[in-house]
DNA sequence: CAAGTTATCAATTTATCTATTGAATACCAA
DNA sequence: TTGGTATTCAATAGATAAATTGATAACTTG
């Protein structure tokens, strides 16, 4: 066989991955993936389509080595592989967004007015300092399966009714899945509709955890 | 339109950058590209396809926003975007080789027998104490384009007729395009048969110059 | 402006991918 | 063992993508 076959094998095996990102429903799949670990039905519901459909989806990631399975009793539990491909696909989401004009518009069509932002350096300061409150707005399940330390869990859903837990006298910092997700937006908004002073952080948990442990992402985990 | 609509646009737009990842011919265009810019006719040649089919593949990936064209006289030169398109093509080639068994045999299969390696931290200390020499055998215009500091240029090709440049009495340290570039392998291979003692470096010269660049590498360039 | 090079376009064929449907399997609990 | 739930399989139709071919357009040089 010749070298430059050799070769071509090589990168068809590498496309094997490549063409995991191929679809939008694929990528759905592994957004969610990449705030929990979740079973095939609650994937189909919160991505809004057939069971079979993800079933399908979640092979091809299997089979692209992107995710894991484990049964659990009647269902079975997908999750990333691990840091390598969560952060490979942290790095496809931003370079869409810097490159592509589409994704940008898409993004701010769907997360509304923006809001005001706070950076992760400011955020450590201030909580360190102790005069601002940080907040989790995503689902209970995604909060218990990691968080920011320091951080208070109020699913969105509940915000409304929960208001009172909130001290009146310091500013709230929520946040949630990441840039493109839309709950941390909503609680801003919401806050200040009932006189909060709130911003939001401008990255969600994947982003922060990665950061946090600043081994090269390109590795493996 | 709905809210789920809406996130569905989002997705397919991201995906619009994912799709550019599906082809092993695309995925060859950028490693190429991921060392130095080139015309439509150098990437057609050392790709091996024709100059039609290259040409599509191109404006595949310049509408997915990774690559940038500019007209030279009678020729177009491409050129990756910026810095977070290349991280994230290393990213997917790593996680690649760490995920999938296949990608690991083809890239056994295709470099040969493995040469001793020599990691990042050791050679800046050995080339901070002068005991070795570094030599990029990339092809010269890669070389130009961009080169690890400290280190000549004695292409594979013509690495034979100038072996008597080395000092013989310092180990010989080689580098090429990455771990999956069969240059470095080979020029070990040659050197040790020519009695000298040499490695390779277990990195290629993007890898090297993103990780001297500790930008977050998730963000734009 | 004519000739030659480089790149792109347009049309076609072939191959691959996606979503849907309905059936089949694996597990749990009674 | 039986019934119920969760997941996967198999088959199909529809949609997309890839490589090839030959023609066209853009530019440079003589």
């Amino acid at each position: 066989m010749s070298s430059h076959q050799k070769k071509t094998f090589l990168f068809e095996a590498i496309a094997l991955m490549g063409k995991a990102f191929a679809s939008p429903r694929r990528l759905e799949l592994i957004d969610l993936l990449a705030q929990a670990p979740r079973t095939v039905d609650e994937l189909a519901r919160e991505s809004d389509q057939s069971t079979a459909n993800t079933s399908q989806h979640l092979q091809a990631l299997h089979g692209a080595g992107m995710v894991t399975r484990t049964r659990e009793g009647t269902s079975v539990r997908y999750a990333l592989t691990g840091d390598d491909v969560l952060s490979l696909w942290l790095a496809l989401r931003n370079a869409s967004v810097a490159r592509l004009a589409e994704v940008e518009r898409a993004a701010r069509d769907y997360l509304g007015q923006d809001v005001e932002v706070i950076g992760r350096d400011e955020l450590i300061a201030r909580l360190r300092t102790g005069d601002v409150v940080l907040v989790d707005v995503r689902p209970g399940k995604e909060y218990t399966a990691g968080h920011i330390e320091g951080a208070r869990s109020i699913p969105l859903e509940e915000l409304q009714e929960r208001l009172a837990e909130l001290p009146s006298d310091c500013e709230v910092v929520a946040y949630c899945r990441g840039p493109f997700c839309a709950y941390a937006h909503e609680a801003v908004r919401r806050l200040k509709a009932s006189g909060r002073s709130a911003r939001r952080l401008d990255e969600g948990w994947p982003d922060w955890r990665l950061a946090d442990t600043p081994t090269n992402h390109h590795r493996a985990a």
